[in-house]
DNA sequence: ACCAATGGTTCAAATAATGAACCAAATAAC
DNA sequence: GTTATTTGGTTCATTATTTGAACCATTGGT
């Protein structure tokens, strides 16, 4: 009787609320796709086109999206901005996150940056350049990056709960590059080593010829928010700068997670000595 | 037949829809109200306890609310950032507005913010000081504040609609201090000096002891986002600082809405010698 | 002039939202 | 230390909202 709905709900194989409907329109913007039109929308989201226009309008009302003078194309409003302003004024994550990328990238001379896990997928929320080199990783703020094959996923999910492990590596794991690992197997074996150490590493997992080093980052609960993260050429790489990165990212990681209120979990490294 | 929302609507006692409803529930966070709790927000919103619950518990699973460790209070969550970064992608008025922020900090010396308009009120969304001072007029973002006891608010109805600004104008005018305006008339006549001089002036209306300037920035559709203000010491205020500040905030002005993407509207004094 | 898009609208049918009452647990009051 | 109140959370029959196929009016391409 009912036909398979929304991407986000065949995903989940449960129902969602109008709201959740609503909000899941928001999911679809993206820094490559930054405007859409409410034909494209209505594909995109496999919802019903006067479900999706009538849903827009509500958004549009409350400021969440507007519509771009030339075409009527819809893209994010500025009520996002003032609320997380107000995020940030209850939990200075991107503040304080600034802060820290700025000198732990001064410290290694490397591109540093933050990541959020949301669902299934790493949200780069700020990022810093080190004036240091001409030479350096290229990012951009809402980047999304997978768990899989990135050092910052990593990190999160070797401190994330199995269930969550579990269900990141029984989805697809689409290989980025030649160098990106795919077999579960060997994902978890690299998990150890990473709980372990408390620090992931990554040489061209997701871009090739960077080499990228990531901690995680926690949250009131112990549980892991994100990933503090230095990414650097592959070409510059030493012994000598990856153990001043490892060294340095450690420490900073540990400010970010104090800094906004969090606690590292008792299995991270170090924490029994603390 | 248009369909405005929020708050206003609700007191009115007319219907929305249950996402308006919502992303209303979003309205009751503030600066001073960071985290709620259920019953709390219950009774804010005037709505069903159940309904209140179930509304939070699907902006919780999007991630724009989370629960605070400590109680169960709810508070913004971190997929507001995320949209934020990516509106930022789409339309960077935070980026450039830090940017000319910092000049027209350091031009004039004096406390500097951007405010965008949503609804009946102003938020401040970037603001930046100078280091010139050691005394300073003391901002926070996410600030809230009236549109008739600013310069700020006065820039933008200045040229804003007629129905705007009437709307505005017939609501309630608390007087925030001894000096704000309240009454419609002599705000109206406050106005046209605005439109003619292209920038609006306030004199310890909202904070006593502050002399703020504000000019209007203007989207793609040449209505007016917000403004770009500049607040110092009454104390301090002299005719050269004026003078400066006028020149400056001006040339700022008009930087901050090209850089958006935006276009004055032909009123907008010093369009026609353009 | 046509065709195929687009954004937007309508209305009966089907579904999802609602709200009063109800828990259990935590505070507050006595 | 017992009682009363308040908290976050849950249930379920009633109700009102959402839904979706079909329909316009424009726009742009050929």
């Amino acid at each position: 009787m009912k036909k398979p709905a929304t991407q986000a709900q065949r995903e989940a194989g449960k129902k969602m609320g109008t709201v959740t409907k609503a909000l899941s329109l928001l999911t679809f913007f993206t820094q490559t796709r930054p405007e859409i039109g409410l034909s494209d929308l209505t594909r995109l989201s496999r919802m019903n086109k006067a479900t999706v226009y009538r849903l827009l309008t509500e958004l549009q009302a409350a400021g969440f999206v507007e519509q771009a003078g030339a075409d009527r194309a819809y893209r994010l409003g500025p009520e996002v901005l003032r609320l997380a302003a107000l995020r940030e004024a209850a939990v200075p994550i991107l503040t304080v996150s600034r802060g820290v990328l700025d000198r732990l990238g001064a410290a290694t001379g490397e591109t540093t940056h933050v990541s959020l896990a949301k669902d299934d997928m790493l949200n780069t929320i700020a990022h810093a350049y080190s004036p240091l080199h001409a030479t350096r990783v290229a990012m951009e703020d809402a980047e999304v990056i997978s768990f899989h094959g990135t050092a910052s996923g990593m990190a999160v999910l070797a401190f994330a709960t199995p269930e969550f492990t579990d269900a990141v590596l029984s989805g697809p794991l689409p290989a980025h590059t030649a160098d990106t690992l795919t077999d579960p197997e060997a994902i978890r074996a690299v998990l150890d080593t990473v709980r372990a150490e408390g620090i992931a590493e990554s040489v061209g997992g997701f871009e090739a010829d960077v080499h990228s080093h990531a901690a995680p980052i926690f949250g009131p609960d112990s549980r892991p928010l994100g990933a503090l993260a230095v990414a650097a050429p592959v070409s510059r790489m030493t012994p000598a700068l990856r153990a001043l990165i490892r060294s340095e990212l450690r420490r900073a990681a540990l400010e970010l997670t104090r800094d906004i209120g969090g606690t590292c979990p008792p299995s991270y490294p170090g924490q029994a000595a603390a």
